[in-house]
DNA sequence: TAAAGTAGTTTATTTTATAAACCAAATATT
DNA sequence: AATATTTGGTTTATAAAATAAACTACTTTA
């Protein structure tokens, strides 16, 4: 039977966002925004999603006068999105 | 930069769908929705926008009195499958 | 023969993703 | 020095998708 697989980690957006962040130790909104080709709108509200999940970090300060939103994944991110990837495999497994 | 995961493949009960039919020559809608523990109406509705992209057939019978309806993976669906799992697989990748 | 089960489909509702509109501050333009 | 324009976002509205509930038709069982 196959597991399921975490809604919240399971959006196109949402996984590539986590993707980047478990590559490197933070990344800003508008490295990300490049990144993933989103728009700032979309970007906006899936961080929300993550970081109300508790699966990332947002910090926001001043690089000079520009905001600088940094982003970091949690333990509990990591782990989310590990188990996220072991459900997964299953489903793309073919023999 | 991230390849787009193909959204009709990235959806889980439709993947599940193709996962099974990629590992068997065909397989039953009942045999489907006990594997995927899905509901009778999200499952039809889900086969039928597979059958839409040309990624399965099929075919509706009678074994005995009761109605079978077998499905099985197109060259299409195949291809389709292999693309989403390779572009998958940027997502999953953790150095 | 009435109730319950099987194998589905259709339709309605909820959830989710996405885009459009907006805001505040900084920088560049005439 | 006012006025666009750009940057870095957020909020809100709309479109799309997933899911569940209701329904159909036929069969089996009590």
């Amino acid at each position: 039977m196959l597991k399921e697989l975490n809604p919240l980690l399971h959006s196109q957006l949402r996984l590539a966002i986590m993707s980047i962040l478990m590559n490197c130790e933070e990344a800003s909104f508008v490295f990300i925004k490049e990144q993933t080709q989103a728009t700032a709108g979309n970007l906006s509200v899936q961080l929300d999603k993550l970081v109300t999940a508790g699966y990332i970090t947002v910090e926001k300060k001043f690089q000079g006068k520009k905001p600088l939103t940094l982003c970091s994944v949690t333990e509990t991110g990591k782990e989310a999105f590990e188990e996220y990837v072991n459900a997964l495999r299953d489903y793309l497994k073919v023999e």
